[in-house]
DNA sequence: CGTGTCGGCCATATGGCCGACACGGTGCGATATT
Protein backbone atom coordinates (compact mmCIF):
# COMPACT_ATOMS: atom_id res chain seq x y z
CA UNK A 1 0.00 0.00 0.00
CA UNK A 2 2.92 2.32 0.90
CA UNK A 3 4.32 1.68 -2.42
CA UNK A 4 1.86 1.79 -4.41
CA UNK A 5 0.76 5.88 -2.79
CA UNK A 6 3.84 6.56 -3.30
CA UNK A 7 4.88 5.09 -6.29
CA UNK A 8 1.26 6.41 -8.22
CA UNK A 9 -0.03 8.73 -6.40
CA UNK A 10 3.21 10.28 -5.11
CA UNK A 11 2.75 10.46 -1.44
CA UNK A 12 6.35 10.67 0.14
CA UNK A 13 4.22 8.47 2.90
CA UNK A 14 1.25 7.40 4.82
CA UNK A 15 -0.20 9.96 6.92
CA UNK A 16 -1.23 8.36 10.67
CA UNK A 17 -4.57 6.83 10.28
CA UNK A 18 -4.88 6.45 6.88
CA UNK A 19 -3.34 3.10 6.45
CA UNK A 20 -5.42 2.29 8.91
CA UNK A 21 -8.64 3.24 6.90
CA UNK A 22 -7.94 1.84 3.99
CA UNK A 23 -7.23 -1.18 5.31
CA UNK A 24 -10.49 -1.46 7.35
CA UNK A 25 -12.46 -0.47 3.55
CA UNK A 26 -10.80 -2.99 2.20
CA UNK A 27 -11.38 -5.29 4.46
CA UNK A 28 -15.35 -4.45 3.92
CA UNK A 29 -15.51 -2.51 7.19
CA UNK A 30 -17.32 0.97 6.86
CA UNK A 31 -15.15 4.04 7.82
CA UNK A 32 -15.68 7.50 9.67
CA UNK A 33 -12.55 9.29 9.05
CA UNK A 34 -12.49 12.80 10.76
CA UNK A 35 -9.07 14.70 9.41
CA UNK A 36 -7.77 17.82 8.79
CA UNK A 37 -8.11 18.90 5.43
CA UNK A 38 -5.50 18.54 2.71
CA UNK A 39 -4.78 15.78 0.84
CA UNK A 40 -4.89 13.10 3.64
CA UNK A 41 -8.41 12.56 3.43
CA UNK A 42 -9.43 11.35 -0.45
CA UNK A 43 -5.96 9.60 -0.40
CA UNK A 44 -7.99 7.19 1.48
CA UNK A 45 -10.55 6.27 -0.99
CA UNK A 46 -8.33 6.58 -4.08
CA UNK A 47 -6.04 4.19 -2.58
CA UNK A 48 -8.76 1.86 -1.42
CA UNK A 49 -10.61 2.10 -4.75
CA UNK A 50 -7.21 0.69 -6.25
CA UNK A 51 -8.15 -2.80 -5.02
CA UNK A 52 -11.39 -2.88 -4.46
CA UNK A 53 -13.38 -4.37 -7.68
CA UNK A 54 -16.58 -1.75 -8.78
CA UNK A 55 -16.46 1.46 -9.42
CA UNK A 56 -16.19 4.11 -6.47
CA UNK A 57 -19.76 6.62 -5.98
CA UNK A 58 -18.60 10.08 -4.62
CA UNK A 59 -21.19 12.34 -2.58
CA UNK A 60 -19.91 15.88 -3.19
CA UNK A 61 -21.81 18.77 -2.06
CA UNK A 62 -20.34 21.18 -4.21
CA UNK A 63 -20.63 21.08 -7.91
CA UNK A 64 -17.09 23.16 -8.14
CA UNK A 65 -16.30 20.97 -5.48
CA UNK A 66 -16.77 18.09 -7.94
CA UNK A 67 -15.07 19.44 -10.80
CA UNK A 68 -11.50 19.92 -8.87
CA UNK A 69 -12.01 16.23 -7.40
CA UNK A 70 -12.57 15.45 -10.96
CA UNK A 71 -9.64 17.26 -12.44
CA UNK A 72 -7.23 16.35 -9.17
CA UNK A 73 -7.63 12.49 -10.15
CA UNK A 74 -6.84 13.37 -13.66
CA UNK A 75 -3.41 15.09 -12.94
CA UNK A 76 -2.64 11.86 -11.17
CA UNK A 77 -3.26 9.49 -14.28
CA UNK A 78 -4.33 6.47 -12.11
CA UNK A 79 -8.03 6.73 -12.45
CA UNK A 80 -10.71 8.68 -14.42
CA UNK A 81 -13.30 9.98 -12.86
CA UNK A 82 -16.31 11.48 -14.08
CA UNK A 83 -19.20 13.72 -12.29
CA UNK A 84 -22.40 14.08 -12.92
CA UNK A 85 -24.71 16.91 -12.04
CA UNK A 86 -26.81 19.50 -13.56
CA UNK A 87 -24.31 22.00 -14.77
CA UNK A 88 -23.61 19.48 -17.57
CA UNK A 89 -25.15 18.82 -20.83
CA UNK A 90 -27.25 15.59 -20.94
CA UNK A 91 -24.83 14.29 -23.35
CA UNK A 92 -21.58 15.08 -20.83
CA UNK A 93 -23.66 12.95 -18.23
CA UNK A 94 -23.99 10.49 -21.23
CA UNK A 95 -20.78 10.12 -21.74
CA UNK A 96 -19.92 9.85 -17.76
CA UNK A 97 -22.44 7.20 -17.65
CA UNK A 98 -20.77 5.68 -20.73
CA UNK A 99 -17.02 5.92 -19.15
CA UNK A 100 -18.62 4.28 -15.72
CA UNK A 101 -20.36 1.35 -17.72
CA UNK A 102 -16.89 0.34 -19.78
CA UNK A 103 -14.84 0.79 -17.03
CA UNK A 104 -12.76 3.57 -18.45
CA UNK A 105 -13.96 5.79 -15.22
CA UNK A 106 -13.91 4.22 -11.47
CA UNK A 107 -15.11 7.23 -9.67
CA UNK A 108 -18.34 9.03 -10.47
CA UNK A 109 -18.99 12.26 -8.14
CA UNK A 110 -22.63 13.21 -7.44
CA UNK A 111 -24.48 15.44 -5.40
CA UNK A 112 -27.06 13.80 -2.57
CA UNK A 113 -29.79 15.68 -4.84
CA UNK A 114 -28.70 13.79 -7.89
CA UNK A 115 -29.14 10.75 -5.91
CA UNK A 116 -32.83 11.41 -5.05
CA UNK A 117 -33.66 10.71 -8.75
CA UNK A 118 -34.59 6.90 -9.31
CA UNK A 119 -33.63 7.10 -12.51
CA UNK A 120 -29.43 8.04 -11.52
CA UNK A 121 -30.07 5.33 -8.96
CA UNK A 122 -30.82 2.50 -10.77
CA UNK A 123 -27.87 3.49 -13.50
CA UNK A 124 -25.67 3.43 -9.84
CA UNK A 125 -27.13 0.13 -8.88
CA UNK A 126 -26.37 -1.65 -12.53
CA UNK A 127 -22.76 -0.28 -12.10
CA UNK A 128 -22.53 -2.64 -8.63
CA UNK A 129 -20.10 0.34 -6.54
CA UNK A 130 -18.03 -0.93 -4.54
CA UNK A 131 -17.23 2.02 -2.74
CA UNK A 132 -19.74 4.94 -1.08
CA UNK A 133 -18.35 7.75 -0.18
CA UNK A 134 -19.57 10.51 1.64
CA UNK A 135 -17.10 14.13 1.11
CA UNK A 136 -17.37 16.61 3.77
CA UNK A 137 -19.69 14.24 5.86
CA UNK A 138 -20.54 16.98 8.78
CA UNK A 139 -23.11 17.91 6.00
CA UNK A 140 -25.26 15.41 6.67
CA UNK A 141 -26.09 16.60 10.48
CA UNK A 142 -25.70 20.64 9.68
CA UNK A 143 -27.69 20.75 6.09
CA UNK A 144 -29.46 17.44 6.05
CA UNK A 145 -32.35 18.44 8.58
CA UNK A 146 -33.39 21.75 6.54
CA UNK A 147 -31.56 23.27 4.28
CA UNK A 148 -30.41 20.23 1.81
CA UNK A 149 -32.66 17.34 3.41
CA UNK A 150 -31.99 14.71 0.57
CA UNK A 151 -28.29 14.48 2.51
CA UNK A 152 -30.65 12.41 5.26
CA UNK A 153 -31.58 9.82 2.68
CA UNK A 154 -27.93 8.77 1.95
CA UNK A 155 -28.74 5.86 4.34
CA UNK A 156 -31.98 4.59 1.89
CA UNK A 157 -29.43 4.94 -0.90
CA UNK A 158 -26.66 2.97 0.00
CA UNK A 159 -29.60 0.27 1.05
CA UNK A 160 -30.59 0.51 -2.49
CA UNK A 161 -27.93 0.14 -4.02
CA UNK A 162 -26.76 -3.55 -1.95
CA UNK A 163 -27.83 -6.18 -4.83
CA UNK A 164 -27.74 -9.66 -4.08
CA UNK A 165 -26.16 -12.51 -6.33
CA UNK A 166 -28.14 -15.55 -7.57
CA UNK A 167 -26.58 -17.79 -5.17
CA UNK A 168 -28.06 -14.57 -2.60
CA UNK A 169 -24.50 -13.61 -1.54
CA UNK A 170 -24.86 -9.65 -0.50
CA UNK A 171 -22.77 -6.90 -2.47
CA UNK A 172 -23.17 -3.84 -0.64
CA UNK A 173 -20.99 -0.90 -0.98
CA UNK A 174 -18.65 -0.37 1.43
CA UNK A 175 -19.69 3.29 3.25
CA UNK A 176 -16.67 5.81 3.74
CA UNK A 177 -17.74 9.25 5.43
CA UNK A 178 -14.68 11.65 5.58
CA UNK A 179 -15.01 14.74 7.20
CA UNK A 180 -12.64 17.68 8.94
CA UNK A 181 -14.44 18.71 11.85
CA UNK A 182 -16.87 17.02 13.80
CA UNK A 183 -17.73 16.90 17.64
CA UNK A 184 -18.81 13.09 18.92
CA UNK A 185 -22.80 14.01 18.34
CA UNK A 186 -22.06 14.95 15.06
CA UNK A 187 -20.05 11.59 14.60
CA UNK A 188 -22.79 9.41 15.65
CA UNK A 189 -25.03 11.12 14.13
CA UNK A 190 -23.23 10.48 10.44
CA UNK A 191 -22.73 6.60 11.36
CA UNK A 192 -26.66 6.44 12.01
CA UNK A 193 -28.00 8.68 9.12
CA UNK A 194 -25.72 6.80 6.87
CA UNK A 195 -26.62 3.31 8.17
CA UNK A 196 -22.84 2.51 8.75
CA UNK A 197 -22.57 -0.63 10.11
CA UNK A 198 -20.29 -1.13 12.78
CA UNK A 199 -17.52 1.21 11.73
CA UNK A 200 -13.95 2.19 12.00
CA UNK A 201 -13.63 5.44 13.30
CA UNK A 202 -10.37 7.09 12.92
CA UNK A 203 -9.66 10.58 13.99
CA UNK A 204 -6.84 12.59 13.52
CA UNK A 205 -5.58 15.15 16.35
CA UNK A 206 -8.23 18.24 16.14
CA UNK A 207 -5.43 20.18 18.32
CA UNK A 208 -4.23 23.27 15.50
CA UNK A 209 -1.06 24.97 17.82
CA UNK A 210 0.28 27.22 15.36
CA UNK A 211 -3.47 28.99 15.61
CA UNK A 212 -3.78 31.56 18.44
CA UNK A 213 -7.24 31.83 19.68
CA UNK A 214 -8.65 35.03 20.93
CA UNK A 215 -11.95 36.32 21.95
CA UNK A 216 -12.48 40.25 21.66
CA UNK A 217 -15.14 41.01 23.83
CA UNK A 218 -17.04 44.40 22.79
CA UNK A 219 -19.60 45.98 24.93
CA UNK A 220 -19.81 49.62 23.60
CA UNK A 221 -22.34 48.66 21.12
CA UNK A 222 -22.30 47.77 17.08
CA UNK A 223 -20.51 51.00 16.08
CA UNK A 224 -17.60 49.90 18.26
CA UNK A 225 -17.37 46.84 17.42
CA UNK A 226 -17.15 47.81 13.35
CA UNK A 227 -14.49 49.83 14.04
CA UNK A 228 -12.80 47.28 15.79
CA UNK A 229 -13.33 44.66 13.33
CA UNK A 230 -11.78 46.83 10.89
CA UNK A 231 -8.68 47.68 12.99
CA UNK A 232 -8.15 44.46 13.06
CA UNK A 233 -8.11 43.20 9.63
CA UNK A 234 -6.12 46.22 8.72
CA UNK A 235 -3.24 45.21 10.95
CA UNK A 236 -3.15 41.47 11.22
CA UNK A 237 -0.64 39.71 9.38
CA UNK A 238 -1.58 39.17 5.28
CA UNK A 239 -3.80 37.29 3.78
CA UNK A 240 -6.43 36.77 5.85
CA UNK A 241 -10.54 36.40 5.93
CA UNK A 242 -13.15 38.46 7.46
CA UNK A 243 -16.16 36.05 8.13
CA UNK A 244 -19.76 37.90 8.41
CA UNK A 245 -23.20 36.64 9.08
CA UNK A 246 -24.76 38.89 6.67
CA UNK A 247 -24.28 39.82 3.01
CA UNK A 248 -24.75 43.19 3.32
CA UNK A 249 -21.72 43.08 6.40
CA UNK A 250 -19.57 41.51 4.02
CA UNK A 251 -19.98 44.52 1.38
CA UNK A 252 -19.70 47.15 3.73
CA UNK A 253 -16.27 45.95 5.67
CA UNK A 254 -15.32 45.02 2.16
CA UNK A 255 -15.65 48.88 0.95
CA UNK A 256 -14.24 49.98 4.67
CA UNK A 257 -10.90 47.80 4.04
CA UNK A 258 -10.74 48.92 0.56
CA UNK A 259 -10.81 52.74 1.50
CA UNK A 260 -7.72 51.84 4.04
CA UNK A 261 -5.97 51.03 1.08
CA UNK A 262 -6.18 47.18 1.01
CA UNK A 263 -6.51 44.30 -1.85
CA UNK A 264 -10.02 43.36 -0.68
CA UNK A 265 -13.10 41.58 -2.10
CA UNK A 266 -16.69 40.18 -0.69
CA UNK A 267 -17.42 37.09 -0.57
CA UNK A 268 -21.11 35.51 -0.33
CA UNK A 269 -23.67 33.82 -2.02
CA UNK A 270 -25.41 36.56 -3.58
CA UNK A 271 -22.67 37.09 -6.15
CA UNK A 272 -22.87 35.78 -9.51
CA UNK A 273 -20.96 32.71 -10.12
CA UNK A 274 -18.23 34.59 -12.32
CA UNK A 275 -17.21 36.98 -9.77
CA UNK A 276 -17.53 33.99 -6.63
CA UNK A 277 -15.23 32.09 -8.86
CA UNK A 278 -13.22 35.05 -9.84
CA UNK A 279 -12.44 35.67 -5.78
CA UNK A 280 -11.45 32.26 -5.26
CA UNK A 281 -9.12 31.90 -7.69
CA UNK A 282 -7.77 35.67 -6.76
CA UNK A 283 -7.38 35.08 -2.97
CA UNK A 284 -5.67 31.42 -3.77
CA UNK A 285 -3.36 32.79 -6.13
CA UNK A 286 -2.46 35.29 -3.50
CA UNK A 287 -3.92 38.78 -5.18
CA UNK A 288 -5.74 39.81 -2.41
CA UNK A 289 -5.05 40.37 1.34
CA UNK A 290 -8.54 39.98 2.74
CA UNK A 291 -11.88 38.20 1.81
CA UNK A 292 -14.45 39.46 3.62
CA UNK A 293 -16.96 36.42 3.21
CA UNK A 294 -20.39 34.77 4.83
CA UNK A 295 -20.30 31.23 5.42
CA UNK A 296 -20.58 30.67 1.47
CA UNK A 297 -16.84 30.74 1.44
CA UNK A 298 -14.63 27.91 2.69
CA UNK A 299 -15.53 24.15 1.15
CA UNK A 300 -13.07 24.08 -1.68
CA UNK A 301 -10.29 26.52 0.06
CA UNK A 302 -6.92 25.14 0.82
CA UNK A 303 -4.37 27.85 0.77
CA UNK A 304 -1.35 26.94 3.19
CA UNK A 305 -0.41 30.82 4.30
CA UNK A 306 -3.82 32.07 5.58
CA UNK A 307 -2.47 34.09 8.72
CA UNK A 308 -5.56 35.06 10.12
CA UNK A 309 -9.31 34.20 10.79
CA UNK A 310 -11.18 37.31 12.06
CA UNK A 311 -15.04 36.32 12.76
CA UNK A 312 -16.83 40.00 12.92
CA UNK A 313 -19.82 38.53 14.35
CA UNK A 314 -20.69 34.74 16.23
CA UNK A 315 -21.27 31.92 14.12
CA UNK A 316 -24.32 29.42 14.70
CA UNK A 317 -21.91 26.54 16.89
CA UNK A 318 -18.61 25.90 17.86
CA UNK A 319 -18.03 23.28 14.43
CA UNK A 320 -18.67 25.68 12.33
CA UNK A 321 -16.68 28.32 13.99
CA UNK A 322 -13.29 25.67 14.24
CA UNK A 323 -14.12 24.28 10.27
CA UNK A 324 -13.67 28.18 9.39
CA UNK A 325 -10.89 28.79 12.06
CA UNK A 326 -9.40 25.55 10.45
CA UNK A 327 -8.62 27.65 7.25
CA UNK A 328 -6.00 29.47 9.05
CA UNK A 329 -2.39 28.36 8.80
CA UNK A 330 -2.38 25.28 6.97
CA UNK A 331 1.82 25.45 6.40
CA UNK A 332 2.15 25.29 10.34
CA UNK A 333 3.72 28.79 10.40
CA UNK A 334 1.79 31.40 13.60
CA UNK A 335 -1.95 31.95 12.23
CA UNK A 336 -4.13 33.75 14.52
CA UNK A 337 -7.99 33.40 14.94
CA UNK A 338 -9.74 36.37 16.30
CA UNK A 339 -13.76 36.16 17.63
CA UNK A 340 -15.00 39.98 17.90
CA UNK A 341 -17.69 38.60 20.52
CA UNK A 342 -20.84 40.81 21.25
CA UNK A 343 -23.85 38.93 22.70
CA UNK A 344 -26.36 40.59 20.73
CA UNK A 345 -24.98 39.20 17.92
CA UNK A 346 -26.30 35.48 19.35
CA UNK A 347 -29.50 36.73 18.05
CA UNK A 348 -29.45 36.33 14.58
CA UNK A 349 -27.95 33.02 15.22
CA UNK A 350 -31.12 32.52 16.95
CA UNK A 351 -33.37 33.29 14.25
CA UNK A 352 -31.05 30.87 11.97
CA UNK A 353 -32.14 28.26 14.31
CA UNK A 354 -35.52 28.49 13.50
CA UNK A 355 -38.47 29.65 15.05
CA UNK A 356 -41.39 26.96 15.75
CA UNK A 357 -42.56 25.09 13.32
CA UNK A 358 -44.90 25.84 10.80
CA UNK A 359 -47.54 23.72 11.75
CA UNK A 360 -50.27 24.37 9.03
CA UNK A 361 -47.36 23.46 5.95
CA UNK A 362 -46.73 19.89 8.47
CA UNK A 363 -50.49 19.40 8.65
CA UNK A 364 -51.10 20.23 5.05
CA UNK A 365 -48.49 17.43 3.88
CA UNK A 366 -49.55 15.07 6.79
CA UNK A 367 -52.85 15.39 5.28
CA UNK A 368 -51.73 14.65 1.91
CA UNK A 369 -49.69 11.53 2.90
CA UNK A 370 -53.02 10.35 4.80
CA UNK A 371 -55.64 10.43 1.68
CA UNK A 372 -53.44 7.50 0.13
CA UNK A 373 -55.09 5.58 2.86
CA UNK A 374 -51.50 3.70 3.92
CA UNK A 375 -49.98 3.35 0.16
CA UNK A 376 -47.38 5.73 -0.84
CA UNK A 377 -47.91 8.60 -1.93
CA UNK A 378 -45.33 10.07 -4.39
CA UNK A 379 -43.12 12.93 -3.36
CA UNK A 380 -44.62 15.11 -6.49
CA UNK A 381 -48.01 14.64 -5.45
CA UNK A 382 -47.79 15.28 -2.01
CA UNK A 383 -45.67 18.68 -3.35
CA UNK A 384 -48.77 19.24 -5.45
CA UNK A 385 -51.14 18.58 -2.78
CA UNK A 386 -49.48 20.78 0.06
CA UNK A 387 -48.56 23.83 -2.84
CA UNK A 388 -45.14 23.38 -1.80
CA UNK A 389 -41.52 24.02 -2.98
CA UNK A 390 -39.88 20.46 -3.23
CA UNK A 391 -36.52 21.30 -1.19
CA UNK A 392 -39.53 21.89 1.47
CA UNK A 393 -41.75 19.02 1.32
CA UNK A 394 -38.82 16.76 1.76
CA UNK A 395 -37.74 18.87 4.66
CA UNK A 396 -40.98 18.19 6.35
CA UNK A 397 -41.64 14.46 5.04
CA UNK A 398 -38.14 13.97 6.96
CA UNK A 399 -39.33 15.52 9.71
CA UNK A 400 -42.44 13.53 9.89
CA UNK A 401 -40.32 10.47 9.38
CA UNK A 402 -38.47 11.26 12.02
CA UNK A 403 -40.98 11.46 14.30
CA UNK A 404 -42.36 8.03 13.79
CA UNK A 405 -45.03 9.49 12.00
CA UNK A 406 -45.26 8.39 8.42
CA UNK A 407 -42.65 6.32 6.11
CA UNK A 408 -40.85 6.81 2.90
CA UNK A 409 -39.92 5.08 0.08
CA UNK A 410 -36.33 5.44 -1.51
CA UNK A 411 -38.40 7.29 -4.61
CA UNK A 412 -39.60 9.67 -1.74
CA UNK A 413 -43.36 8.51 -2.03
CA UNK A 414 -44.75 8.31 1.69
CA UNK A 415 -47.49 6.52 3.39
CA UNK A 416 -48.79 7.17 6.86
CA UNK A 417 -47.92 4.44 9.73
CA UNK A 418 -51.03 2.42 10.41
CA UNK A 419 -53.32 4.30 12.75
CA UNK A 420 -51.67 7.96 13.03
CA UNK A 421 -54.23 10.30 12.43
CA UNK A 422 -53.42 13.87 10.61
CA UNK A 423 -53.57 15.55 14.25
CA UNK A 424 -50.99 13.27 15.90
CA UNK A 425 -48.37 13.00 13.41
CA UNK A 426 -48.31 16.84 13.24
CA UNK A 427 -47.92 17.00 16.68
CA UNK A 428 -45.23 14.32 16.75
CA UNK A 429 -43.22 16.11 14.32
CA UNK A 430 -43.83 19.59 16.15
CA UNK A 431 -42.10 17.84 19.16
CA UNK A 432 -39.42 16.47 16.85
CA UNK A 433 -38.94 19.91 15.37
CA UNK A 434 -38.55 21.83 18.92
CA UNK A 435 -36.38 18.98 19.96
CA UNK A 436 -33.84 20.28 16.60
CA UNK A 437 -34.75 23.66 17.87
CA UNK A 438 -33.38 23.35 21.47
CA UNK A 439 -30.10 21.49 20.43
CA UNK A 440 -29.49 24.23 18.03
CA UNK A 441 -29.74 26.53 20.61
CA UNK A 442 -27.56 24.55 23.41
CA UNK A 443 -25.06 24.56 20.45
CA UNK A 444 -24.88 28.28 20.53
CA UNK A 445 -24.57 28.35 24.39
CA UNK A 446 -21.30 26.36 23.89
CA UNK A 447 -20.23 29.00 21.50
CA UNK A 448 -21.31 31.58 24.25
CA UNK A 449 -19.36 29.42 26.59
CA UNK A 450 -16.38 29.39 24.20
CA UNK A 451 -16.57 33.11 24.28
CA UNK A 452 -17.08 34.52 27.30
CA UNK A 453 -14.77 31.35 29.44
CA UNK A 454 -11.58 32.95 31.09
CA UNK A 455 -10.35 29.37 31.15
CA UNK A 456 -7.87 28.43 28.49
CA UNK A 457 -9.71 28.77 25.02
CA UNK A 458 -7.66 25.53 23.61
CA UNK A 459 -8.65 23.22 26.58
CA UNK A 460 -12.32 24.30 26.19
CA UNK A 461 -12.67 24.05 22.17
CA UNK A 462 -10.55 20.27 22.35
CA UNK A 463 -12.85 19.16 25.17
CA UNK A 464 -16.08 20.10 22.97
CA UNK A 465 -14.56 17.72 20.30
CA UNK A 466 -14.16 15.19 22.70
CA UNK A 467 -10.05 15.69 23.12
CA UNK A 468 -8.52 16.29 26.33
CA UNK A 469 -5.68 18.89 27.34
CA UNK A 470 -4.20 18.50 30.62
CA UNK A 471 -2.26 21.68 30.74
CA UNK A 472 -3.70 25.48 29.33
CA UNK A 473 -2.09 25.68 25.81
CA UNK A 474 0.31 28.81 26.41
CA UNK A 475 -0.86 30.32 22.93
CA UNK A 476 -4.74 31.55 23.11
CA UNK A 477 -5.60 35.29 25.14
CA UNK A 478 -6.32 33.55 28.67
CA UNK A 479 -3.33 31.73 29.04
CA UNK A 480 -1.68 35.32 27.90
CA UNK A 481 -3.36 36.84 30.22
CA UNK A 482 -3.11 34.83 33.17
CA UNK A 483 -6.51 34.13 33.73
CA UNK A 484 -6.12 30.30 32.35
CA UNK A 485 -3.85 29.42 34.90
CA UNK A 486 -5.76 30.85 37.19
CA UNK A 487 -8.53 28.81 36.30
CA UNK A 488 -6.28 25.88 36.20
CA UNK A 489 -5.26 25.83 39.59
CA UNK A 490 -8.40 26.55 41.02
CA UNK A 491 -10.18 23.55 39.48
CA UNK A 492 -7.25 21.42 40.14
CA UNK A 493 -7.42 22.35 44.03
CA UNK A 494 -11.84 21.86 43.57
CA UNK A 495 -12.97 18.57 44.93
CA UNK A 496 -13.01 16.57 41.92
CA UNK A 497 -15.86 14.05 41.73
CA UNK A 498 -15.00 13.58 38.26
CA UNK A 499 -13.75 10.17 38.72
CA UNK A 500 -17.45 8.48 38.54
CA UNK A 501 -17.82 10.15 34.94
CA UNK A 502 -16.32 9.57 32.09
CA UNK A 503 -16.31 11.08 28.50
CA UNK A 504 -19.11 9.16 26.53
CA UNK A 505 -20.74 8.04 29.37
CA UNK A 506 -24.66 7.53 29.22
CA UNK A 507 -26.51 8.90 31.52
CA UNK A 508 -29.61 10.13 32.05
CA UNK A 509 -31.48 12.95 34.55
CA UNK A 510 -35.01 13.18 35.72
CA UNK A 511 -36.42 15.95 33.33
CA UNK A 512 -33.95 16.19 30.52
CA UNK A 513 -34.18 13.01 30.28
CA UNK A 514 -31.32 10.32 28.63
CA UNK A 515 -27.67 12.00 27.28
CA UNK A 516 -24.50 11.31 26.88
CA UNK A 517 -21.22 13.01 28.98
CA UNK A 518 -19.46 14.99 26.39
CA UNK A 519 -16.59 16.33 28.93
CA UNK A 520 -15.24 16.69 32.34
CA UNK A 521 -13.41 19.25 33.74
CA UNK A 522 -12.53 19.67 37.11
CA UNK A 523 -15.02 20.58 38.75
CA UNK A 524 -18.06 20.80 36.01
CA UNK A 525 -19.02 18.33 33.37
CA UNK A 526 -20.67 18.68 30.16
CA UNK A 527 -23.60 16.37 29.30
CA UNK A 528 -25.19 16.39 26.11
CA UNK A 529 -28.93 15.04 26.41
CA UNK A 530 -31.17 13.67 23.41
CA UNK A 531 -33.55 16.20 23.75
CA UNK A 532 -32.34 19.65 25.27
CA UNK A 533 -28.93 19.46 23.74
CA UNK A 534 -25.89 20.47 25.74
CA UNK A 535 -25.90 21.27 29.26
CA UNK A 536 -22.89 22.45 31.93
CA UNK A 537 -23.70 20.86 35.36
CA UNK A 538 -21.80 21.98 38.89
CA UNK A 539 -20.57 18.37 39.23
CA UNK A 540 -20.45 19.63 43.62
CA UNK A 541 -24.46 19.74 42.37
CA UNK A 542 -24.90 16.59 40.44
CA UNK A 543 -23.25 14.88 43.20
CA UNK A 544 -24.99 16.26 45.53
CA UNK A 545 -28.28 15.65 44.67
CA UNK A 546 -27.80 12.86 42.52
CA UNK A 547 -29.21 14.45 39.28
CA UNK A 548 -27.52 12.07 37.20
CA UNK A 549 -27.99 7.95 36.95
CA UNK A 550 -25.90 5.65 34.87
CA UNK A 551 -27.97 4.64 31.75
CA UNK A 552 -27.72 1.97 29.08
CA UNK A 553 -25.22 2.98 26.37
C1' DC B 1 -33.75 38.27 18.45
C1' DG B 2 -31.30 42.51 17.35
C1' DT B 3 -30.61 46.28 14.03
C1' DG B 4 -31.52 49.65 10.50
C1' DT B 5 -34.83 52.55 8.24
C1' DC B 6 -38.79 55.25 7.71
C1' DG B 7 -42.61 58.10 8.79
C1' DG B 8 -44.92 60.69 12.10
C1' DC B 9 -44.95 63.47 16.00
C1' DC B 10 -43.33 66.67 19.36
C1' DA B 11 -41.59 70.92 20.83
C1' DT B 12 -40.10 74.50 18.36
C1' DA B 13 -38.86 75.67 13.35
C1' DT B 14 -34.79 71.43 12.83
C1' DG B 15 -33.40 67.93 15.46
C1' DG B 16 -34.54 64.11 18.11
C1' DC B 17 -37.48 60.50 19.77
C1' DC B 18 -40.73 56.71 19.22
C1' DG B 19 -43.12 52.88 17.23
C1' DA B 20 -43.82 49.96 13.20
C1' DC B 21 -41.77 47.09 10.14
C1' DA B 22 -38.51 44.66 7.21
C1' DC B 23 -34.56 41.93 7.23
C1' DG B 24 -31.21 38.31 8.10
C1' DG B 25 -27.13 31.83 5.60
C1' DT B 26 -25.56 27.79 3.38
C1' DG B 27 -26.79 24.85 -2.78
C1' DC B 28 -28.89 21.72 -5.47
C1' DG B 29 -32.01 21.25 -9.71
C1' DA B 30 -35.97 22.68 -12.46
C1' DT B 31 -38.14 26.36 -14.96
C1' DA B 32 -38.64 30.63 -17.42
C1' DT B 33 -36.64 34.18 -20.24
C1' DT B 34 -33.25 36.12 -23.35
Amino acid sequence: MERTARERFGFSQLRPGQGEAVESLLAGRDVLAVMPTGRGKSAVYQLAALWLPGPTVVVSPLIALQRDQVQALARTGVHDAVAVNSSQSARENGAAWDALGTGDAEFVFLAPEQLARTDVRERLRALRPSLFVVDEAHCVSSWGHDFRPEYLRLGDVVAELTTHDDDGEQHRPVVCALTATAAPPVRREVVARLGMRDPEVVVQGFDRPNIFLEVVRETDGADAKRAVVVERAATAAKPGIVYVATRKDAEAYADDLSHLGLDVEAYHAGLSAEDRHWVHEAFTQGDLDVVVATSAFGMGIDKPDVRFVLHASVTDSLDSYYQEVGRAGRDGEPSLATLCYRPEDLGLQRFHAGGGPDEQALAQVAGAVHDGGGSPVPAADVRGAAGLTATRTTGLLNLLEQAGAVRVTRDGAAWAEEGTAVGAAVRAAVETAQERRRTDRSRLEMLRGYAETTGCRRQFLLAYFGERLDAPCGNCDTCASGSAAAVHAERASAASGAGSYGVDDAVEHAAWGPGVVMSTDGDRITVLFEREGYKTLALAAVEKGHLLTPARP
